[in-house]
DNA sequence: ATCATATGTTGCAGTCAACAACAAATCTCG
DNA sequence: CGAGATTTGTTGTTGACTGCAACATATGAT
């Protein structure tokens, strides 16, 4: 239950000016007054507070160049609260110790040939998994509650991840899907912050999207859209099912296949270039069935899916035009992701980062 | 800007009192103390504020069999704030003043042969709408922000309803459709209310369906579910897509066409039944590609599409698991609301209340 | 009838944010 | 180069709120 009295008050203002400064980056203390609303004494008091406990630094002096006594900035001390990132793919394993404001402390990434990506976790992370505050684990596939209920890229199902990274480092694990991760990360640090529902596509050897309405990923915002069903009745996939979009676009799986078939395309090949198109409108189709459901106004193109995005862009317009109400398209805005393929294990931080202040509350 | 300062404090747990008491009914005073986690001194400060202010009323000295003292058992004042909720279908409009706590004081209701249904609204809710704190109206179709951006069942299309509601009425007005209404209306008054992510489908003479996660409605969580392509290129719908739900399923538009149907089947007819089942399949069908992209837990089936779905359980099933992944399928649950045709008014009613009780934080 | 039990009530203490007055640091204008 | 204007940090005070403990009150149990 939440605590009440007079302290909680301190807590959440507490939290909000570290949130402010992690998000927004170094401000001054007139900036931040500002920002919370709050009063010039109750901000020196809190700024005080945190330097104290050494999650600020405050640098004196720094003129403005306009009129008054200048304002002391202050800013975040990374080392004072960590998170531990990694995104799980099937071929890789990347991790990141990011700091509070967002700076990334280490960096490090193992090939899995083979081995079990859970242990190559361990490895990678070594000691500093321990000490960070949080630590979350980005996948390709459908989560609920630290489970991988589907992942068709790591060939799981069911698997408790957030168990078996427990036992295999000593600490507790948050678990996310790799496309709401990617989401968080483009909304939080990438150029979608004005986005108000968010819809990240991501192409691994499985389609995955997620979905983050106002900056927060959304309860079972994870979304499978590898097996949206785009022909009823038609070609089997893995799953079970008939007609996934997996199945139907099965031509291109890997990022090498997209490469070699745009560049087949541009040099006049013309069975490469009716490929693109067609998997440019399964795509759209599935995507017109996504947006009637979902209502975002951004759609990010990531993965893979992104160079298919950029050779195919007529098709998958065309698609989604014939499968979607005009209202919902007209608002909608289609995009490439501006992280590259480290929009994941940003958006884990930020995950991460999300609990480490809520914490504070 | 939100206020700060230690007057906030008592606004906040002011406002979760009064919450507590509208959405569990009446409470004693030491029951309040346990769920709300403050202390028994602040509840009764909070109690007489509020029952000097005309919100509460307490009632002394009820005996509750056990020993100790009887505590005081406290209930809100319906007329200490009231809302005003509308219904509209295409053929009547539905109005009701309820008082705090939920307590339907005024209830009214109007055919419609022709008049345009803000007319219908000024006059059926008359001068109560002007003393309501708030006034929601629910209409079937796709809601951005007070204008209704697409109504099969209305012939809308891009129509202000905020704005022309306002000015028939003097008075502004929230909008929202009757699907994510009725979906809130289940949630709060209902038995869904263990419900994490709640979808419910609404069939009137267009096939709308509306989200709930924890209670609340998402921000673009009203769905136009007859304008999913179940058949790409398929029949030509009204909304100048091809192969909308709506437009293959048009054999049902009415809830007297079902139940004919489902009488005719039920006699042995046999084209009754296939009818039943194919449709029972399309919409299946189409609820494979919301479900995979929303991930509700529980499912209502609303206005004729109750019907609809007692006659063709197996076949929506079975479309169903055609078209959605194990997991997504084995953790859901199908019923029909217990609100009946009222759970739209209730839910408008209730998506008030919200707002009345966030103004007073 | 007395005691145990549960709850309302009251006065007090601790904490917090706003406010105002003052001190400090910079810019601007003559 | 210096005085005033301007903006911001600092400090002491004030009003408000919640928690706590002691006491009062109302019921059931013995």
């Amino acid at each position: 239950m939440a605590r009440t009295g007079t302290e909680e008050l301190r807590r959440r203002n507490r939290a909000a000016l570290v949130e402010q400064l992690h998000r927004h980056g170094p401000q001054t203390r007139a900036e931040l007054t500002e920002a919370l609303g709050l009063n010039r004494s109750t901000i020196g008091a809190l700024a005080a507070d945190l330097a104290e406990s050494g999650h600020l630094h405050e640098t004196t002096g720094r003129s403005t160049g306009s009129a008054g006594r200048p304002s002391t900035l202050v800013e975040c001390v990374p080392k004072a609260a960590t998170v531990t990132a990694v995104e799980i793919r099937a071929d890789r394993v990347r991790f990141a110790l990011v700091g509070l404001g967002g700076e990334v402390l280490e960096r490090a990434e193992t090939e899995l040939d083979g081995t079990d990506p859970v242990e190559a976790v361990a490895v990678v992370t070594g000691g500093t998994a321990r000490d960070a505050l949080e630590a979350v684990a980005a996948v390709p596939g459908l989560v609920d509650a630290g489970v991988v209920a589907h992942s068709t890229e790591l060939g799981w199902a069911g698997r408790d991840l957030a168990a078996d990274l427990a036992s295999a480092t000593g600490r507790a694990w948050q678990v996310v899907d790799t496309a709401t991760a990617a989401a968080v990360g483009e909304w939080s640090r990438g150029d979608a912050h004005e986005s108000v529902k968010l819809l990240y596509l991501h192409g691994g050897r499985g389609l995955t999207a997620g979905l983050v309405a106002d900056g927060r990923a959304q309860r079972g915002g994870s979304i499978q859209l590898g097996h949206i069903v785009v022909q009823p009745g038609g070609r089997e996939c893995a799953c079970g099912l008939r007609g996934c979009l997996e199945a139907e676009m099965e031509v291109f799986g890997y990022a090498e296949d997209i490469e070699h078939a745009t560049a087949a395309a541009g040099m006049g090949d013309a069975l490469a270039r009716d490929g693109l198109r067609r998997s440019g409108e399964d795509l759209g189709r599935a995507l017109g069935a996504v947006v009637t459901a979902t209502g975002p106004d951004e759609i990010l193109f990531g993965g893979w899916l992104r160079e298919l995005y950029l050779s195919a862009a007529a098709p998958v317009r065309s698609a989604l035009a014939e499968t979607t109400l005009p209202h919902l398209r007209s608002r909608l805005r289609l995009r490439t992701p501006v992280l590259g393929d480290e929009g994941a294990l940003i958006g884990a931080s930020e995950t991460g980062f999300a609990a480490v202040i809520d914490g504070m509350r």
